[in-house]
DNA sequence: AATGAATGAGTATTCATTCAT
DNA sequence: TATGAATGAATACTCATTCAT
């Protein structure tokens, strides 16, 4: 991200080996110097890209949110039907969450601490944008209720498929038939609505 | 809950007291004998309840599914029509998330760690059950769309309430009139469902 | 000192390790963990006893001072003439100054960085209040010159003689010859003043 | 110095950082790279200069000879009677000792760790030498006394003053009227003598 | 000579846990 | 049950020093 400026080679060496150990290791038994023998680089180094070991959070959220933007390059059909780009954004969230799970813990747990939390919205910023391009594009096209404006609907949408990917992971888990069900389900709610019109 | 059963008093008040801690402090900072400070006891004591520093957790948790359902006892009206009541189930989850937001992460890290993640169903179970009775009574009077059986209904209704609690927690803090809007829009999202039906 | 109160055994146990290690290694090199095996102990327990690794230098200083006052006690003839006291105090100064040197500019640095140099005077006190009681004696006897209070003339004193120790120390070192004829010229000079009154 | 000839540029530039440093800082917070941002020189060029860190010592301490020689040269009157001579000594001893009296000890302590304390005595050299002069020529004008050769009268009185002035300096600090005092104390123990002859 | 990025050894301090009382 | 002094393993971070440029 960083407006398009790709992130320091050794910086980013870094982050992905700091993304691999606390996904390994959690958020607590995770050490400096097992991210580092990961990078190939010595302990000092670390400190010269960052200055703290919490301070790679945010780093490991823009390569997060970069990976999911790559996703959609490779996984989204900017032409379809509604209907079918629901389906391939909860493909895509449900996948990014099975990987990624702990690791949004982690990094909210850690971003919190340190109360960056206005980078939270920075980073995630790109990705609220592009879903909302296509809400957009679909409340033009007669698909999606218009009574709200598109980023709205973008931001509540990302949350509540990120929300019932999280349930499925919690509870489902390895239970492919289940995550499937679970799918379809949110595609009932989230297209029939909640509520009965009289 | 245990089955009704309440928690130990002793317990129950160094349980609070790492409420207390873990929300100052984060989970990184809080220390054992900050959690023994507040509860006026000594050290060892601590072990004699629980095993270990993270193991306070499931008993957290417990602890905050009773204050949420004590809060459905006061704010919920069980004789409302639904519409009403999702009202008031947005206000309260709404409310227990801007006081223990962070508190909910760091017990999901927390128990992550060390994979108690049953426990976690466990405990929610009960509040998923009196969610499921309202969707059941709803769905009976014709008020909530019947392709899905009330349970599932219920444990999405609640994690896309929380998502949207967390999201005007993370962007909107303190602004009482955004957090209004959000839970109006909400509302709107929820009862007009995303798709059109043509 | 503490007013009479004996240092905490253990404490005082930490601190008599501290005096050697500091010795042999000089403040750079010397680390808690040879301190507390020194003493016999975990190191955790040091941090029981002293807030941090400077701050033994204290009770160090009141060692020093404790092990003076006894040296004074052995070696002191309290009836003698002033020449002989004089004789007296220059030995057990020559004598801790051998021992200790290195030890006193530790402290000093020590200390001063964390500035807590009313302590250090405090601690001094009663030394320089033993010493000025001698010379008072001595002034009523007429043995001392009597323009300045007793209190002055100690301290001042013992200054003279610790600098001129320090000299001896530096630059004499293992030649005892050269440290008697310092001692003795040192009480020509302390007795026939400097400048020559006409 | 060097036997007249004068330190290197650069060298002198790095001294004299380390010089600030050092007295801002203590001995043990001063750092290689503070030094080197107040050279405006670069990490690796300090160690063109001086092969490490605490080798700086000696350069520090030369420095401040020098110092003491050019204010010896401004404040010292080679034609004046003797006891306005010793009172421009006092002033000027108890003027760098107020200014460098942390600098002292540090700098003590960082050599003597490297036990270079010969040095030491080669730096001190040129000035007890100036002072022996003037002893010297008070001796001869009958202003001193005679038992003591100059060099031995010269080398205990500076560390007679510059012990009243370390003693001012720690429990007077920024009382100028108790400095002045114990000034002029200083002038009569050491005029009128200590002892009295019968 | 000068640079400054990279190194990695070195250590103070913290804190969960134990156990004798 | 309760205590709290003692333990000692564990680790983030610092910084003197090196060396390729």
């Amino acid at each position: 991200m960083n407006g398009g400026i790709r992130m320091d080679d050794k910086k980013r060496t870094i982050t992905l080996s700091a993304i691999n150990v606390f996904q390994k290791k959690g958020i607590e038994k995770t050490t400096v110097s097992e991210i580092v023998r990961g990078a190939g680089i010595a302990q000092g180094t670390f400190y010269l890209y960052f200055p703290s070991q919490l301070s790679v959070m945010p780093a490991i959220a823009e390569i997060l949110i970069e990976k999911t933007l790559q996703q959609f390059d490779k996984q989204f059909d900017r032409k379809a039907d509604f209907l079918t780009q629901l389906k391939q954004i909860i493909d895509i969230v449900f996948g990014y969450t099975e990987k990624y799970h702990d690791l949004y813990a982690i990094l909210f747990v850690g971003m919190g601490s340190n109360k960056q939390l206005n980078q939270w919205e920075a980073i995630y910023e790109p990705y609220y944008e592009l879903i909302s391009d296509v809400i957009k594009e679909a409340q033009k096209n007669g698909e999606v209720q218009q009574t709200l404006p598109p980023k709205k609907i973008a931001v509540m949408l990302i949350g509540f498929i990120e929300s019932a990917a999280d349930q499925s992971y919690l509870f489902d888990r390895a239970d492919t038939k289940a995550v499937q069900v679970k799918k379809e389900d949110l595609i009932v709610l989230l297209t029939s609505g909640l509520v009965l019109t009289p």
